[in-house]
DNA sequence: CGCACTCCGCGTACACCGTACATTTCATTC
DNA sequence: GAATGAAATGTACGGTGTACGCGGAGTGCG
């Protein structure tokens, strides 16, 4: 009788719906309203099927990150780069182009989904590679294969890799950073927040949070990429490493 | 009659006695540990006493925070940098200098307590700058007046801590994500989870992950702190920036 | 010395969360 | 059409964050 509440998405659930509509609610009401039994009533479902296809809450954020990269591979399998004069000179190394594909897909894909970046940058401190999600291993697999192809050796490959994540990880956490404080108020400075800032204590602080959004988030992530491995010749480096690895 | 439990660390709380407790309860049984609740019962306490002191569980994870980065700065300020042959040549710019001890202390902080990275890196993501905790406000000061005093230009400046906050953090997320699956397990392969990993799909992967956790982080952080900054000239520099920034 | 006032910690109560387990419903196949 | 196995349900329990009202200890004043 009671039958027609709203949401009414007919039978049949399977991972990849669960997981859509886990992103979905996430990117629509924050990561604080990802619930086991909110993400059924949005499936029309109760909470106890989620457990079929999710194994859990923490199963369920792993699905985050799982759909994240799903996303983030099928960008880059479909994504025809345009050229780009400033980015992509003719006689360019393909590993470092298709670096620069791998961090600029990424970082569209954080623009899409920004509420889940905070999983997607925490979890790999508490989930071990081998258990990391499917999709995960390729992207990463990948990177390793156009690596080895370039001719580098592992340890090059391996510090390579590394810098990589480590600055397009970095960088995007920094970008998606919240600097405003009271986003309805007219006045910018109490928008900002800026009467919390006592102009004793942190007069400089003062002066440079207006302009803390203002940059080009893209072109410091590829340039910082170029920076960090530009220098690379194609060969193994010794001066790349440290003393460090046995 | 039955008040000699266990814990009956007596009367009087503060702030920096909750605080350090809630630091110490993470660092001993992890973030997940962490309970209004289990708090309370370490500081022989009930629930509700903690909340003239934190303002809720969200208030109480921005003071980890805090007690995080006071820990950074009484760091800073108590350390005294030995000499380094490697690091610190003598007619090195101190801003330089200045950054890679902020970077180090930094590090040092998280090698302290790693359970609380995650919330580090991810807190920011949703208070705004005005609202963060004092002592991320006065570090951010310290180095926004260390590289004001070096003569940098605003814009430069802000260019500056993006980089250097980007790479820090990024880097340290790197370090410390989980390689191990299985510690107890004497067999390396089954160690690592490495009979997850199809060695159809992914050999290189399975090559590689024995090798994930072989390097010198410090040398890591360090190393890429120059090469991201070490070009940049005393004087503002356009070629710095993009076009970006109105 | 007594009194009032303030603050601090306590206790109750409630809504909501994740999930174990047993049950019912449904789609499919003989 | 009956049987069978998977899929979704319903119930129930322990744990979590926290609003609210209370009591009691500490401090300042008269």
């Amino acid at each position: 009788m009671a039958e027609r509440s709203k949401p009414e998405r007919r039978r049949r659930l399977s991972r990849p719906v669960v997981l859509a509509a886990a992103v979905a609610l996430v990117d629509r009401e924050g990561l604080a309203a990802l619930t086991m039994r909110r993400l059924a009533a949005d499936l029309g479902v109760e909470p106890m099927a989620l457990y079929r296809y999710t194994d859990g809450k923490e199963g369920l954020l792993d699905g985050l990150v799982e759909a994240f990269f799903a996303e983030v591979n099928e960008r880059l399998r479909t994504s025809v780069e345009q050229a780009r004069a400033d980015t992509a000179s003719a006689a360019e190394a393909p590993w470092r182009t298709e670096l620069r594909r791998v961090a600029r897909a990424f970082a569209c894909v954080v623009h899409a989904h920004p509420e889940v970046l905070p999983v997607v940058a925490a979890r790999p401190l508490s989930v071990p590679v081998a258990r990391r999600p499917e999709p995960w291993l390729q992207l990463t697999e990948h990177v390793f294969a156009v690596l080895a192809r370039a001719g580098f050796d592992d340890r090059t490959a391996l510090a390579i890799y590394r810098t990589f994540v480590s600055w397009t990880l970095g960088c995007l956490l920094v970008d998606k950073r919240q600097v405003v404080d009271n986003p309805d108020e007219p006045d910018p400075v109490l928008r900002l927040g800026l009467h919390r800032l006592s102009a004793a204590d942190y007069p400089r602080l003062r002066a440079l949070v207006p302009h803390f959004a203002e940059y080009d988030d893209e072109r410091e992530l590829t340039d910082g990429l170029d920076k960090l491995l530009g220098r690379m010749p194609e060969a193994p480096l010794d001066a790349f490493y440290g003393r460090g690895a046995p």
